[in-house]
RNA sequence: GCUGGUGUAGCGUAGUUGGUAGCGCAACUGAUUCGUAAUCAGUAGGUCGACGGUUCAAGUCCGUUCACCAGCUCCA
């Protein structure tokens, strides 16, 4: 007999070697029904393992993430069974649970169609309806391989061979005619994917290497309910009506134009305004704390790349200016500010008491991303970064790596981005050196002074392997879009090799020459891609601070007109930016041009309040405010202003 | 770059087996002067993303190309 601690505390007697659903069963077969897996001691594991010892045992439903996980996982061996069954020469590589859903590769000649997902998912509802049971059993590797080669499965076979070495079993799991190579955990039964739906179908390359085959791969979410995959699909329609590429366009703050190119949007008017308070925002916060603004040029001499290795690792991220094979020289527009920086700090001789040397720099960058990369404001050939390269001693470097993060979330905080991010540590790829510069020993030495300043600031991170940059590793400070999409908004990186390639030295106390450390650091990212995700953040209805119109001025008549230019003039003379809109509509219909727009506060502007000498002031979110003096507006409001607060 | 999707007036869209391009909003003109999310009437606006092909005839079929969207790969 073992000991099992369950939920809340409980311990109940079971026999040796009971299995999670068992024991689900012998609670109730409601819980039976609903349990997708099973934690043990803090593993998750299948419902279907062995209880050989005392244990703590968590059931998890699909309210659990790694219930869901494991939901989500059966509902792609489902969608692999169905593929099987209508397309038997479909290949299959692999199909996990996602964040939000699942999906599967399969190698087949035509991609999938919209209407062969419809065909799909039919035979999917198929085999839920028909309540078959998994099976799982588990190989020799050598067994195996001899089974998936008789199944015609390449990926398959590809896969267990990498495991072949270890002699570990090889795990299968089997639903009716379906079987397929797979670590679990899964459910017992289909019958509870009671409501599948296929999302998408997108090509995949095998092992995500570019270089390999382009796989089909459908993605799909389930739900036990279908009421929970109708709440889910509004949701995603709700996220959507925020996406910035849309309302950012609505609102006229950008647009694109295919006669200027791929990635090079148009900041109008009103994206332009957002864009300059930001700068200053972020330029006077820098010189606060001590930064020294450089201007360097947009363009060098391919000699300047060559020496900080990017002519090497990133020719093809970058614009040439000029044909390198026959020109004598030729320019480049600058995919990053680091050299140039570089090249400000080699305007002398540098002392240890001139460090640490922090120069920031408002940023205009190029970079020839490939076609299908653009995005929105998101991702741009033309950019613009809020750079920095800090030079310091190795002493002072972890402290000026925290005061650096202390500037990144203090931008995000003011901005209300900060509970939206998480942090990856982007360490290199050690069986991928070719994309890198410097030996694994330098890699060790800067990854594992960044692992030291992350774990000292208890900094809750992922590593990301073969995400650093070319030079060093980064801490990158992540956020994902309204689709679910992850991209770096802010980065600070340690470098330690390209301050040697340039030849940068300060002399140290006792008078010998040394190699300075570098961060490399941005303080709110690049404009375009922030901008995009406060588009998105506040669907458009930026704080005060930041809107491009802060009040707009309705007059109820045109008779009230000379009053309103009043209130402009002094609202101006605050710095506040407002609009009139001396239109002969009605005034709701002025209302709902102005609330559409997003614009923070409305004055509507009749009669009573010419007499009174008021404004009658509405907010877009709050509504009727009701009639105020000016000069109590103006209070209430350069207060929200200053402040930067968000409502 | 790859896979799939989309492209009709400023925006949102209709357009059947190929047979004279419609509608709503916006714009413009006139009327209306109105108190918290759409006043009424009229006018104008399109070589259907571009180029080429098939056809008596192409928004519709085929090819090429450009742009936009989702995903992959790459990246701030």
């Amino acid at each position: 007999m073992i000991n099992v601690e369950l939920k809340g505390g409980v311990v109940k007697e079971f026999d040796e070697n009971i299995t999670p659903a068992e024991i689900a069963k012998s609670i109730g077969m409601g819980l039976y029904k609903s349990v997708c897996c099973a934690r043990v001691d803090g593993k998750v594991v299948d419902l279907r393992t062995p209880l050989t010892s005392d244990c703590h045992v968590d059931l998890l439903t699909f309210d659990d993430p790694d219930g869901k996980k494991t939901f989500w996982h059966t509902a792609s061996h489902v969608l692999a069974q169905a593929v099987k069954r209508l397309y038997p020469d479909a290949k299959c590589a692999i199909g996990p649970a996602i964040d939000n859903g699942f999906y599967y590769d399969f190698d087949v000649k035509k991609p999938f169609s919209q209407d062969d997902l419809e065909k799909i998912k039919a035979e999917m509802k198929k085999i839920v309806k028909s309540g078959v049971e998994l099976e799982r059993f588990e190989l020799s590797p050598d067994e195996a391989i001899k089974k998936l080669e008789e199944m015609n499965e390449p990926y398959k076979v590809e896969l267990v061979k990498e495991h072949a070495d270890n002699g570990e079993k090889i795990t299968f799991y089997k639903q009716d005619d379906f079987t397929d190579l797979c670590a679990g955990p899964h459910l017992m039964n289909v019958s509870v994917l009671k409501a599948v739906e296929l999302t998408n179908c997108t090509g995949a390359y095998w092992r995500g290497d570019a270089n390999n085959a382009q796989l089909c791969r459908v993605y799909g979410i389930a739900f036990p309910k279908a009421s929970m995959l109708e709440e889910h699909i509004k949701m995603l329609e709700e996220a959507r009506k925020r996406d910035h590429n849309k309302i950012g366009r609505e609102l006229e703050l950008f647009t694109t134009a295919d006669v200027i190119g791929q990635g090079l949007p148009i900041l109008l008017p009103k994206g332009a305004r957002v864009f300059q308070l930001l700068q200053r925002f972020v330029e006077d916060e820098e010189q606060r704390r001590g930064w020294l603004l450089t201007k360097t040029p947009y363009m060098a001499k391919s000699d300047l790349y060559k020496i900080s290795g990017h002519w090497d690792h990133y020719q093809d991220g970058m614009f040439i200016l000029g044909d390198p094979d026959k020109d004598d020289e030729v320019y480049a527009l600058r995919p990053m500010t680091c050299p140039f920086q570089y090249q400000a700090y080699l305007n002398r001789q540098r002392s240890y008491r001139d460090l640490p040397l922090k120069y920031n720099e408002t940023s205009t960058l190029f970079r020839n991303e490939a076609s299908g990369e653009m995005h929105g404001l998101i991702r741009v050939r033309q950019f613009t970064l809020s750079e920095g390269h800090l030079m310091c001693t190795p002493e002072q470097l972890e402290d000026e790596f925290r005061d650096c993060l202390e500037l990144a979330i203090y931008m995000l905080k003011t901005l209300g981005l900060y509970d939206d991010v998480s942090y990856r540590f982007s360490q290199w790829d050690p069986n991928d050196t070719e994309k890198y510069i410097g030996t694994p020993e330098q890699w060790d030495e800067a990854q594992g002074m960044m692992q030291k300043i992350l774990d000292h600031l208890e900094i809750p991170y992922v590593i990301g392997v073969g995400e650093a940059a070319f030079y060093g590793p980064k801490l990158d400070i992540q956020i994902k879009n309204v689709y679910g999409k992850e991209d770096t908004l802010i980065t600070i990186q340690i470098d330690q090799m390209l301050a040697k390639q340039f030849g940068m030295e300060y002399v140290d106390k006792d008078g010998t020459k040394k190699t300075p450390c570098i961060i490399h650091r941005s303080s709110i990212g690049c404009y375009e891609r922030t901008m995009a995700l406060l588009i998105e953040k506040y669907a458009g209805a930026f704080p005060m601070w930041l809107a491009p119109t802060q009040v707009k001025l309705l007059p109820v008549a045109d008779r009230h007109l000379d009053y309103v230019y009043e209130i402009k003039k002094a609202l101006e003379a605050q710095g506040m930016r407002v609009e009139v809109d001396s239109r002969s509509e009605k005034i709701g219909y002025k209302i709902r041009e102005a609330q559409l727009e997003k614009v923070p506060y409305m004055f509507i502007i009749g009669d009573k309040d010419v007499e009174a000498q008021t404004v009658s002031v509405r907010h877009r979110k709050e509504g009727d405010l009701g009639a105020m003096k000016l000069d109590d507006f103006i209070k209430m409001a350069v207060e929200e202003i200053d402040t930067k607060a968000i409502k």
